[in-house]
RNA sequence: GGAGGGGUUCCCGAGUGGCCAAAGGGAUCAGACUGUAAAUCUGACGCGUAAGCUUCGGUGGUUCAAAUCCACCCCCCUCCA
């Protein structure tokens, strides 16, 4: 149990956007176990690579012998945190909440241990003590803490105060009283003395630590990560299919491999830092490697191997492998029918086709292609291949000839866009 | 409740009777180059093989012709009460 190296190993993973407490805060962690807690709200049915930096933070306090918290948001996820949203949003309703809180919640449990001593992990939603809470109870004991003059000074809500164009409901500015009642009752029932976040959080920690010190007159701190960034600009997270999801059904194993694989060079030793459990001292190794190499990088391998693993265990890393050699290793005629099973069970995208179907519709049913038309552009550029053999007619059903197994076709749409289709 | 401003194609944003499927930018996709990278260049980017068809908050109207004009409605923002 190394509790005074926690700070030190995020610092050295670049880790640290914020502290707030500073050296007492360093100490506090090195002088014994603690409790720390990050929250998680329920904003769509499944949690997303958002959200795994303070979810792998988490378990890196654990690891250092801390006692991590992770909250899901059933109540706060009602409200919507307006941190530096430039929008107010529609809330969802209170049965779809309800469900995405349980969906949730298993994957949160997955990446900490829940048996393990003195410090195993706890798995808490906020519903429960703010469900029965009186309306005027609350406004009076909790409310009455806030100023509103501080609050609208925050910059995670400066934009939708000023902004032209734009504005704030009393429901999402309330957010911000909600989350800091979490903590200072985290305080109260557990001991929990530390709240980690994004940096887009730093607001909503604050409040809590100026809300605990005026409930309890107790001291409390925070921590900052730093908003994922990539050095070309692009939002992180996204890519032309949508989110990256950390729900197997929703990116597949094979999906989220490739998007790691895919990070720049610009941003793939950062990543290995921020989302890897690997020495830093490793990681400098392979950045220096790869930079004396004249060959093709492996800090991308490395990455999407590491993390594909922590997220979906080793069955889903080798499903993702094993789709990735099929698919990128250019041939494509040797595998057997068996082979072909394996992938579509491994992941990889299926469609059944009827006998005959002109390729354009076989794209647009395989979801290659959004339309007809542009299936038509896509194939005049020359970006459609079948079994590795280009295809110029898309009016005409696919060759018979070139089948595998008399019924199998591996459509490739660009460079790195494929779908099986079979002949029903 | 009053006064004013606004809702345009994925996003931002031009467009104020025909030349508008709608400028420009971003995002995205494809091609070339590569390393399943970056940068760069080229092309595409409502649907349709095409003729053409359907879009500019909603509904109805004026007109040969509307995103553009009129009426009503819905939603958002600012200020006042």
């Amino acid at each position: 149990m190394a509790h005074e190296t926690i700070i030190a190993d995020l610092e050295s993973r670049n880790l640290i956007a914020q502290l707030a407490g500073g050296d007492e805060l360093v100490q506090h962690l090195a002088d014994g176990s603690r409790t720390v807690y990050c929250g998680f709200d329920p904003t769509a049915e499944s949690l997303h690579i958002g959200n795994l930096l303070p979810l792998l933070a988490l378990r890196r306090f654990q690891l250092a012998g801390h006692r991590p918290i992770a909250l899901v948001g059933g109540a706060t996820g009602l409200i919507g945190d307006p941190s530096f949203k430039d929008s107010e949003r529609k809330l969802n309703s209170v049965e779809v909440i309800a469900d995405w809180v349980e969906r949730i919640k298993p994957q949160l449990a997955r990446f900490l241990d829940f048996d393990c001593g003195a410090n195993s992990a706890l798995l808490v939603n906020n519903l429960e003590w703010t469900r029965d809470y009186d309306m005027l109870g609350f406004l009076r004991d909790v409310g009455k803490h806030f100023s509103v003059n501080n609050m609208i000074q925050k910059e995670s809500v400066r934009q939708r105060i000023e902004r032209d164009g734009e504005g704030i409901s009393y429901t999402e500015f309330s957010y911000m009283i909600l989350q800091s009642f979490d903590f200072s009752e985290l305080r109260k029932r557990y001991d929990c003395t530390i709240q980690v976040g994004g940096s887009d959080q730093w607001g909503n920690i604050t409040g809590g630590i100026d809300l605990t010190r005026r409930l309890h007159r107790q001291q409390v701190y925070g921590v900052t990560f730093p908003l994922v960034t990539k050095s070309d600009g692009s939002k992180f997270g996204k890519t032309e299919a949508g989110t990256i999801w950390l729900d197997p059904a929703k990116t597949s194993p094979y999906a989220f491999y490739q998007f790691w694989l895919n990070a720049a060079d610009a941003d793939v030793y950062e990543f290995l830092r921020y989302f890897t459990f690997l020495a830093p001292e490793k990681i400098d190794r392979i950045e220096r490697a790869d930079a004396a190499s004249q060959a093709r990088p492996v800090a991308q391998g490395v990455l999407a191997r590491e993390v594909t693993g922590l997220v979906h265990g080793e069955q889903g890393l080798a499903a993702a492998e094993r789709i990735t050699e099929a698919l990128f290793s250019g041939e494509v005629s040797g595998l057997g029918e068996e082979d072909l099973r394996q992938l579509e069970q491994d992941g990889l995208p299926c469609t059944e086709i009827a006998p005959e179907t002109a390729l354009l519709d076989v794209l647009v049913a395989c979801g290659l292609a959004r339309s007809r038309r542009i299936a038509r552009d896509l194939i005049g550029s020359g970006a459609v291949s079948a079994n590795n053999a280009v295809q110029s007619a898309g009016d005409d059903p696919l060759d018979p000839q070139l089948a595998l197994h008399g019924r199998y076709f591996i459509i490739r749409r660009g460079k790195k866009n494929f779908h099986l289709a079979k002949l029903a």
